[in-house]
DNA sequence: GCCGTTTTCGGCCCGACTGTTTTCAGTCG
């Protein structure tokens, strides 16, 4: 798919324009047909082929036109044309925070500078101050700004973020702060974020933004006004703090949340009711109508409460105003994990001790999977051991009080697209979860096969981990992600969400469009332990994300209907 | 460059902080 590479191309061809001082609006235009394309679920080539491109909201004509003239040659012409005549190094140079296109033109035009290291060496040979508009403040700046863009502060895992911002929230509460709640693209869930961003409401502003400043975990303090501050921890996570009056905290959460694009639309809508939306409140004229909850700030624009994980302008506020928000599942939906893993392979705890920490969640049922014989190193199970783990499960079931037990097992896809153990063995149990854990570099079209041809076989309920990225670490594998949906639905093979932090996979933009497709979704942990059944809720932001609703998701479903569903699949 | 319960032309979100400014531009979120 060559959605993100599209992607790329029109957020630095705004960046380019942006510097070249084109209209702004246009620039808007590109960053927002960028975002289109990252977001999209389809194949935008798919799309090109059908002539639906200008479906999609923020591609008009010309941008079709330019996305078709890259699909078709492999290049696009006003794409190569807005770089002649820029520095080389201009991108990494506006990507130096405090560092914006105007400042680069300044250096550029007086010092013909063309890259982050001939930058860095004026600025310290005193060549840049005295420059319009810079000052040895600005210098300083810039320095530190490139000495941080080193040390690559990629984004942070929400699973790693979300302890962090929880531990400053407690830290604040604690000294006297009630009102403080984790906002931004956190509250979102989304699967990565920039900075950790916190929302606090009190009338004395002053002594909120100090506490936060002093706070142990501030390594540095990058700004600090009367009503927010922003810090580096030591860990280098930067963290974002603002504070407002409590009559606006509703507004304030539901600005600081965002997304900036969602924002933009709200207040684009409030526009055309003669409203202004700030994040101090809903204002007709100097009248505030709204604000002290994010519910009346939605009301008073003539909206239902948009959920945080909705806010992405992905059509939310289109189906919101139409009365076709999704009604997304929620936690307690869950009734179940399909997928996790016990000390019979690589997990830590018994069978007996998941089961109880499953039932203490309030689960109907646990479905035992763990690894097959290709995953020696892990403990993987042969023919004999998984007879064994089969009547292991059945007799803990019989046992077991208070929740149903599910033999399951995640098989091995071999690199040949063959499962690591025979048919005659899958079909005693009752849920077969099949994955990929080798031969990742495979061309596409042999992981496509390969996935296809575990798809095909119908023992497999499941496909587990389905692209195999690792957040931060490791890229999805190569293969036909369409061809891959199209045949699951085909099937009536269900997708694996993994809920992992270090996975999330599948993405909330293919769980749209496996919604979109009929394919049912099972959020599964993958625990290895019983701590890690905690772990759904991970897993549960992400379907939200993807506009699942519990029907959606396979288990959601009670005892009896999953099993229904299991053993209808295999009779068709 | 996109888009339409004001509009096919004329709009396009809004405010805080910083540094360099004698009244504001640049950057960020």
């Amino acid at each position: 798919m060559k959605n993100r590479e599209l992607a790329r191309i029109f957020s630095e061809l705004a960046d380019v324009l942006e510097y070249k001082g084109e209209n702004p609006f246009k620039v808007g235009a590109y960053r927002r047909a960028s975002r289109a394309l990252a977001d999209l679920s389809e194949d935008v080539a798919v799309l090109a082929r059908e002539d639906r491109l200008r479906e999609v909201p923020g591609i008009g004509e010309a941008i079709a036109k330019k996305i078709k003239e890259y699909l078709e040659t492999g290049h696009m012409k006003r794409y190569e044309e807005a770089l002649q005549g820029t520095p080389k190094g201009l991108l990494e140079m506006l990507a130096i925070p405090g560092l914006g296109p105007k400042t680069v033109a300044v250096i550029n035009q007086h010092l013909g500078i063309e890259t982050v290291a001939e930058l860095e060496e004026a600025a310290r040979a005193g060549k840049l101050e005295g420059l319009p508009g810079l000052g040895a403040r600005k210098v300083e700046n810039i320095l530190h700004g490139i000495t941080l863009r080193k040390q690559a502060s990629q984004r942070v895992r929400l699973g790693d973020a979300i302890p962090a911002v929880e531990a400053i929230v407690a830290q604040l509460r604690a000294m006297g702060i009630e009102r403080v709640v984790p906002a931004g693209s956190l509250r979102r869930m989304r699967e990565t974020v920039g900075d950790l961003d916190i929302l606090a409401a009190g009338e004395d502003s002053v002594r909120i933004t100090k506490a936060f400043t002093s706070l142990p975990m501030v390594a540095e303090v990058l700004a600090a006004g009367e009503t927010r501050a922003s810090v580096r921890t030591h860990e280098g996570l930067q963290v974002d703090l603002r504070v407002v009056p409590p009559a606006s905290f509703g507004a304030a959460c539901q600005y600081f949340t965002g997304s900036k694009a969602h924002n933009i639309r709200l207040r684009d809508l409030a526009k055309r009711h003669n409203l202004k939306v700030n994040e101090y409140g809903v204002f007709r004229g100097e009248k505030m109508i709204a604000g002290a909850d994010e519910e009346s700030v939605y009301r008073a624009l003539g909206l239902p409460l948009i959920p945080p994980t909705l806010r992405e302008d992905r059509g939310e506020i289109e189906a919101a105003l139409a009365g076709q928000l999704p009604r997304v599942v929620e936690l307690e939906d869950i009734r179940g994990d399909l997928h996790v893993h016990t000390d019979w392979s690589d997990g830590r705890d018994s069978i007996e001790q998941m089961a109880a920490a499953a039932k203490a969640i309030g689960y109907q049922y646990l479905a035992i999977s763990d690894h097959t014989r290709a995953l020696k190193v892990f403990g993987g199970l042969d023919e004999t051991g998984m007879e064994k783990l089969l009547r292991a499960v059945r007799e803990a079931d019989a046992r077991v009080k208070g929740i149903r037990l599910l033999a399951g097992v995640e098989v091995d896809i071999h690199a040949d697209g063959s499962l690591d153990l025979p048919d005659r063995i899958l079909a005693k149990l009752d849920i077969v979860t099949a994955s990929v854990h080798s031969a990742f570099k495979q061309p596409a079209e042999k992981m496509t096969a390969r996935l296809l041809a575990a798809i095909r076989n119908p023992h497999v309920d499941v496909i587990g981990h389905l692209t195999g990225r690792l957040l931060g670490e490791r890229e999805a594998y190569d293969f036909d992600l369409e061809a891959v949906l199209q045949e699951a639905a085909r099937h009536h093979t269900a997708l694996e969400l993994n809920a992992h932090p270090l996975r999330l996979d599948i993405t909330d933009v293919v769980c749209r469009r496996a919604r979109d497709l009929g394919i049912m979704v099972a959020i599964n942990t993958d625990a290895h332990n019983t701590e890690q059944l905690q772990l759904m809720r991970f897993g549960v932001a992400t379907a939200q994300r993807g506009w699942l609703e519990a029907a959606h998701v396979l288990n959601t479903r009670p005892f009896r209907t999953l099993m229904a569903w299991l053993r209808g699949r295999r009779c068709r």
